[in-house]
DNA sequence: AACACGGTTGACCATCTAGTCAAGATTGTT
DNA sequence: AACAATCTTGACTAGATGGTCAACCGTGTT
């Protein structure tokens, strides 16, 4: 029987408090350094709680790492499916754009936690990608493809149309040690212009 | 002293062939492991050798993975420094794109290799990045400037469109299970209409 | 105050893992 | 064939790591 997945037992305040302290310690490692390059020891240190405790509140390491995927997950698909079908598709896009941008910006952790673990074949995510996430890409690629043929858009092909807004879009997060090394104290943040950027080169890109 | 790093010896021929074999094998692991996800038995097991015996070819785990790390370094600049200041200027850098592709097709551990590295901080490859990497791009980006100035391409960030092609070309790669798993059957190979893709987004893009 | 329950931990264990070593097998050279 | 150099490996060690447990501490309730 696992100590998280009771949904019946209400959970006290230290519970709340510990379990946030130890997700948010546990998203810190595990992204910076994938999930068998994590140990127990480091989550536990960077909680600032022994690890007897840590394992107190979570069934194990994979238990934990669980934990943060399907909280991530949740969250992950929202801006996707945000997109409306009845509305302009060039502000629809444009506003995908932004949003999956801003998250890249603002949840890098999270979006290194989910490149670790594609990159690495995405052993814990197959039932994810090619479930809820495969459902999702089909029906927004053909709303994407409905509104090309009536030439609100380019014409492209609507599956690599939306890996290219991911790969420029998580890119920012991803590889910032890349960007941050390679511009240097030439930059204060990875992310600067990125906004503007990606704003010229998706409006020129889908303007037919 | 190193065993790999003494140039003086030459190499007999059984000693080229193992050294071959491990470093094949530990690019296959360690590319889809990550640094501290992969053992010494696994390259072991991967290279069909005993640990001890790959251990009289290098001296360590870390000495494997540096020596495919320098060994790698050194052709992944070759694409972007070929980009010739006197051709003319759309016509270079749909070169690089395709030549950027085709390494994310044809050599996917690689890139994946590199991929680990960054997300997890670039702990061992600072040097490069901030070194000859940054140099290299420092001095592209001049000259996408230059050909920008002259009315030759868009106005962009030339830093931004350089890391826009990496993001993109990379992404094949590294998102490999990603893309495999939300297209499902629909597609035999991830990369199956990239280079046409591409072609149109920068041909788009570039033209001003 | 006393009780029960939730929360915490030092000490411990089994397993995994990087790396060693001495002894044996193979190869090339004369 | 015989010798030396190269190559290979089973058995081992030290330390790291995930996880356990019994005992102890804190908090809220009566």
């Amino acid at each position: 029987m696992s100590k998280t997945t009771s949904p019946s037992k209400p959970q006290t305040r230290i519970q709340k408090r510990n379990i946030m302290i130890i997700l948010d310690a546990a998203l810190e490692v595990f992204s910076t350094y994938g999930f068998r390059g994590t140990t127990l020891d480091q989550i536990a240190r960077q909680a600032g709680l022994s690890k007897p405790n840590v394992l107190y509140y979570f069934d194990g390491k994979e238990a934990i790492h669980l934990a943060l995927l399907s909280q991530l997950l949740e969250t992950w698909l929202d801006p996707l499916r945000a997109i409306d079908p009845q509305g302009d598709p060039k502000t629809e896009l444009m506003r995908y754009i932004r949003h999956k941008l801003q998250m890249s910006r603002d949840f890098p952790r999270e979006s290194r936690l989910f490149a670790n673990e594609i990159v690495q074949g995405a052993p814990r995510m197959q039932a994810f990608l090619q479930g809820d996430l495969r459902d999702l890409v089909d029906e927004k690629a053909a709303v994407i493809q409905a509104w090309m043929k009536d030439g609100k858009l380019t014409q492209l092909d609507p599956f690599h149309l939306i890996f290219s807004i991911w790969a420029l879009t998580q890119h920012y997060a991803d590889f910032e040690a890349q960007i941050r090394l390679v511009r240097g104290s030439n930059i204060a943040q990875p992310h600067d212009g990125s906004e503007d950027f990606l704003d010229q080169v998706f409006q020129k890109l889908l303007t037919p």
